[in-house]
RNA sequence: CGCGGGGUAGAGAAAUGGCAUCUCGCAAGGCUCAUAACCUUGAGAUUGUGGGUUCGAAUCCCACCCCCGCAACCA
């Protein structure tokens, strides 16, 4: 009997498809990539979920301001983002859409659930509501009484819903995240959490009586599910619950579930409750990495900075924006981006760093050696910590780590003096290139779930016959 | 007392109790295998301020000052 390989199911967070992908979906799209190749390489079973979040009135208003038919409208905006993906060198094995079929259908199966597990009840929300807002106002953000934004008084109004009794599961998911079974990183993100577990939890609506662009509740079709709750699911219906029993029982629950802190609250509270309500088991694994300033200024809209990713990947290829954006910011921490700064750690790390060693390896090789390093033998440096430092999703040190190998080659190669050496002891000159093209092959290996197009480069060179000096430079400088 | 992140050479970052490190830029030298690249050396920081703990603090504790994000399109 062969032993069965570990399973690893990681997701992103889908994205609401009101507009177009910018590079913070980008970022979190990629930390997940890297993490299921790394997995993939590792010989693990692995599957990597992303999609896009298209129901709710927000979705419904953006389409009709473009004067689009709401299902037109998502078909566009969804295709932008596995665009995007596509052209980040990310490759997904599944890319979900809240408005397909497979997704409405799982979603129904586990809204009656909810309802025959008794945690579900109809009750009245009443609340502040602006008219021109569409929305309920919190009384403590009212300012003399009015609304900030519209100056009109909030008319108080009740609306019925159905709730889930979230209440209910305080301690069960107090105790889930700080005991750790569900882990929540990085630790401040834990303990924010925590903190706001601590505050009380309140039952929750799941269910919006004047949203039309949405799925309807199987009881009540007056009614449809609150967005949030609806998406949450996506995970779920995504590998086949409701329907595909024996993929669903493979790779539930998710290994890591991968997004920006400020949606931390709806996975770490709500989404493990509604789990535990159907009886299924809560994630493993929430992380939230930060957010990006550009140039020292939060993206914004209204300023206009918003990146989008794909002019990043014209100008500099997938493999540099995947590398600057992991390279540069801790993965957790906030951090600030620039096309300056990208342009900047391309042609240090990656022109003058790793494209220059492998063209003056290869290039040695062919002159020297006529191209023929025979049999690789092991590198000549253990580069092990890096592949552990991205499993912990330390994407920057282990990238750290390779660059310093890089470093110390190009130190070797100048204390070794190969130039000179081949007139007296080309034997010696033999066991350094073998020992520098074993090294960029472990580092075209360790480097490849981040940088997957340039590690294959690489490995394809090292591989021939006879190595020659590349063609064309692995990252041309720019500028 | 709303919540959170931060303040370290000219710029951007790293270092979580033990020689303040790296990248860009600047200065000098070296090398020629390489993408005008690479290597060496140097200049440049009383680590926001004031106190405290300690043999020893960028790091731990207290107080204060300043910047930024969230609470409102937006990961």
């Amino acid at each position: 009997m062969v032993s069965e390989r570990k399973k690893f199911y990681i997701t992103t967070p889908i994205y609401y498809v009101n507009d177009k992908p910018h590079i913070g979906h980008a970022y979190t799209t990629i930390a997940a990539d890297v993490l299921a190749r790394l997995h993939r390489q590792l010989g693990d079973d692995t599957w990597f979920l992303t999609g896009t979040d298209e129901h709710g009135a927000n979705i419904a208003k953006a389409a009709e301001k473009k004067g689009k038919d709401v299902k037109e409208f998502v078909d566009e905006v969804s295709a932008k983002f596995s665009f995007a993906w596509d052209q980040l060198g990310i490759a997904p094995d599944d890319f979900i859409r809240t408005t397909e079929s497979r997704h409405e259908r799982a979603v129904n199966i586990f809204l009656n659930k909810l309802k025959e597990s008794g945690k579900i009840y109809e009750g009245e929300y009443e609340g502040l509501y602006c008219v021109p807002h569409e929305a309920f106002i919190k009384e403590s953000d009212l300012v003399n009484g009015l609304c900030p934004d519209h100056k009109l008084k909030p008319e108080r109004i009740r609306e019925k819903n159905w709730f889930f009794k979230l209440s209910e599961y305080q301690s069960e998911i107090l105790e889930l995240v700080d005991s750790g079974k569900l882990l929540i990183q990085p630790a401040t993100r834990k303990n924010e959490v925590l903190a706001f577990i601590q505050q009380g939890l309140e039952d929750i609506a799941i269910s919006r009586p004047n949203v039309k662009w949405g799925i309807p509740l199987p009881w009540d079709s007056n009614q449809t599910v609150y967005v949030w709750v609806e998406a949450l699911f996506n995970y779920c219906s995504a590998i086949g619950y409701g329907f595909d029993e024996e993929k669903f029982r493979k790779y539930w629950p998710a290994d890591v579930q991968v997004m920006a802190k400020d949606i931390i609250k709806f996975h770490c509270i709500i989404w493990p409750a509604l789990l535990l309500a159907i009886g299924e088991e809560p994630p493993r694994e929430i992380f939230a990495h930060g957010f990006f300033t550009v140039d020292g200024q939060k993206i914004s809209k209204t300023i206009g900075n918003v990146i989008d990713p794909n002019e990043w990947v014209d100008k500099y290829g997938a493999d540099a924006v995947r590398y600057f954006l992991l390279r540069e910011v801790p993965f957790g921490q906030d951090g600030d981006v620039s096309e300056q700064k990208l342009k900047t750690r391309y042609n240090a790390d990656l022109a003058n760093g790793l494209g220059n060693l492998f063209s003056r390896v290869t290039t040695m090789i062919e002159k020297y050696l006529d191209g023929d390093v025979g049999e690789f033998i092991k590198s000549p440096r253990d580069l092990s910590e890096v592949s552990e430092s991205f499993n912990r999703l330390e994407f920057d040190k282990g990238l750290v780590e390779v660059w310093e190998t890089i470093s110390w080659a190009d130190n070797l190669i100048e204390q070794s003096k190969p130039w000179e050496l081949v007139k007296t002891e080309p034997a010696k000159v033999k066991e350094l290139l073998v020992n520098l093209a074993a090294l960029l092959y472990d580092i075209a290996l360790k480097l490849s779930p981040v940088m997957p197009e340039t590690a294959q480069i690489i490995k394809s060179a090292l591989e021939s016959e006879k190595i020659t000096k590349p063609a064309q430079p692995l990252f041309p400088k720019i500028e």
